[in-house]
RNA sequence: GGUUCGGUAGCUCAGCUGGAUAGAGCAACGGCCUUCUAAGCCGUGGGUCGCAGGUUCGAAUCCUGCCCGAAUCACCA
């Protein structure tokens, strides 16, 4: 559409001599389908010439001149209201839609983006919140991989701290080598528990936990196996919820990382910054920046979150010399990436400006009635269940290809469902809307498209490359290429706000028009040439549908 | 209390760099399977856009104040 948007504002640039093409490029807006497929207003213009906007419409239609882009080009009250011609629409379509020209990644720029995303801490089970990072992490970094991007994606575990000291007391005190080999994590997650309520009345594990842990930090080699342990079961376990959901990284790495340079990196600190004891913590004080200080160090000594992040950033830089390094966290800790980013900066790295948060909001309403967590496994078992169910009862499914496709189905929901809207909203775990399979949602898309892929496979028509585009005459298909050709669009607008939920309501204003189509049109019936040209027009249907939602992280299948 | 984010239909959300009658989905109700997949389609009902001022030709959108909710504000990550 920005091709034809173009048009009418170097038009209407040889009539307006005080704005510039891009300043009328900017006032062009595209309004209800019904008033035309773009609009000028002349409010603006009505200021500069001080004449009234109605009138200006009117003069300004009878100057200007197009080739034959636009069929109808009318003064309605203050607006300027433009109807694409069909034919340069369709021609413009083929032009940009053969060989998917316009559905290909970007070319590759060269640029290195980190991104920080899903990040469990280790030995606890995945609960269902961690859906957002996880998600939202994989998509952003699908999004930017497509224009042309490096990602790096980065698992950083939390996989160091006192609280594997704690996991070690516990081990040894209740632990069991039989029931970790069959329950695994969720053994972990027992005897964790169990350390808590047990702790609350004998003070003396929390110190033993500190003295292991301390062993471990330096080096001894029973404490360390057993922490090496623990981390190897996790990331197993994590690794098969990874699967299911579909979810790569390309670095899996962790807190341990930064354990051995943090010393180094407190005496890099305080080179660089002011630091300052404050009731017995170090820390960076930023009250110039009306902040809270960061902690870089506890009364008793142990290094803080904070100072693995500073290692963690720097490193990450001298590694990848990012363009960007991102990080999908919960938006409860903006504050501490503002502090962050200014520590980093009074430090002299100018790259600070470049490490952006993803921000999200936070699940919430989550069944609580067994006080205890909602497992993320759980979750996405329950919507594969559900929809293997359906799948059954439809009957379409080959049996070897059942299981598949319920998965692709079931993770598709869950996934659509946490992308379909604004990150930054709280997202509200409900189970009814996690497993409503119909409107928008990821299975509505993905029935679409199978239903569009069905058509393309009983025609006998296997290669549209020649079709002659000028048959399509519907409304609708012309809607549609409308549609389709808005891609690169909303891949911008994605990519600028960092929201995927553009790309989910397109795909589903695809689906939606597509609904429409196999209302009032229909494909196998047509003449051979018009049935080619209708073809072509639903192969590119499908190739978008699975391109948007291929980016969102969520797979098509043939038959559901 | 400070800061940040939010408050639009019963519920979940779009729309917010001001513009033409405020849009979806879910839920409710009523229709549609001899017609390329009914996980679908069509239709109906449902709104003081938190409240009050202001800015202007025009405000859900911008500004101010207030109300409500959430997050956060030093030893968790």
């Amino acid at each position: 559409m920005n091709y034809f948007k173009d048009i009418l504002a170097v038009s209407l640039s040889k009539e307006i001599e005080t704005f510039t093409k891009n300043e009328l490029l900017e006032l062009i807006e595209v309004p209800d389908p019904k008033m035309g497929d773009l609009a000028f207003p002349c409010f603006k213009l009505a200021k500069v010439f001080r004449k009234a906007p109605h009138m200006i419409s009117k003069e300004l239609v009878e100057k200007l001149n197009f080739n034959d882009e636009f069929s109808s080009v009318k003064a309605v009250g203050p607006y300027i209201n433009v109807f694409i011609n069909n034919s340069a629409l369709l021609k413009y379509f083929k032009q940009e839609f053969t060989d998917n020209k316009i559905l290909k990644p970007l070319p590759r720029l060269n640029k290195n983006i980190p991104i920080d995303y899903s990040s469990p801490n280790i030995a606890k089970p995945i609960a269902f919140h961690h859906i957002r990072s996880t998600v939202i992490g994989n998509a952003i970094s699908n999004l930017f991989e497509f224009i042309g991007y490096d990602l790096k994606r980065i698992n950083y575990l939390g996989d160091w701290g006192t609280q594997f000291g704690k996991l070690s007391v516990a081990f040894k005190k209740w632990g069991s080598e039989k029931e970790l080999d069959e329950k695994g994590i969720k053994h972990l997650l027992e005897i964790y528990v169990k350390y808590h309520e047990e702790s609350k009345n004998d003070k003396t594990l929390d110190a033993e936990a500190r003295k292991l842990f301390k062993l471990t930090e330096d080096g001894d080699e029973e404490a360390l196996a057993l922490w090496k342990r623990f981390r190897d079961i996790s990331i197993k376990e994590f690794n098969r919820i990874y699967d299911i959901l579909g979810v790569k990284f390309t670095h899996i790495e962790g807190e341990s990382r930064y354990a051995p340079v943090l010393n180094e990196t407190i005496e890099l600190i305080k080179s660089k910054v002011h630091t300052e004891i404050s009731q017995g913590a170090l820390i960076i004080p930023l009250e110039e920046e009306n902040m809270p200080p960061v902690l870089l160090k506890k009364m008793d000594g142990a290094t803080l979150y904070a100072t693995r992040d500073i290692a963690a950033a720097i490193d990450r830089y001298e590694r990848f010399n990012f363009a960007r390094s991102l990080y999908a966290v919960g938006s409860q800790q903006k504050l501490y990436f503002q502090q962050l980013k200014v520590v980093l900066k009074k430090m002299g790295y100018d790259w600070a400006d470049k490490i952006k948060h993803i921000d999200f909001g936070m699940v919430k309403g989550m069944s609580t009635r067994k006080g205890n967590l909602v497992f993320l496994e759980d979750v996405l078992n329950e919507a594969i269940a559900l929809s293997k169910e359906k799948i059954l009862e439809k009957g379409r499914v080959p049996e070897s290809e059942i299981d598949e496709v319920a998965r692709k189905v079931g993770v598709g929901a869950i996934i659509f469902g946490d992308l379909k809207s604004s990150r930054i909203n709280d997202f509200e775990f409900n189970w009814e809307d996690l497993l409503n399979f119909s409107g928008y949602s990821g299975p509505y898309v993905q029935y679409s498209y199978t239903r569009v892929k069905s058509i393309m496979r009983k025609s006998d028509i296997k290669d549209y490359t020649n079709a002659d585009l000028s048959l399509l005459k519907e409304d609708i298909e012309i809607e549609l290429v409308k549609e389709l050709l808005k891609f690169p669009e909303i891949i911008q607008k994605a990519a600028e706000n960092d929201e995927l939920y553009f790309l989910a309501k397109y795909s589903y204003s695809i689906s939606k028009l597509m609904a429409n189509f196999h209302r009032f049109v229909h494909v196998l019936k047509a003449e051979p040439e018009l049935q080619k040209a209708r073809l072509f027009l639903l192969s590119k249907v499908a190739d978008t549908i699975q391109t948007t939602l291929s980016i969102l992280g969520i797979e098509t299948v043939e038959n559901m």
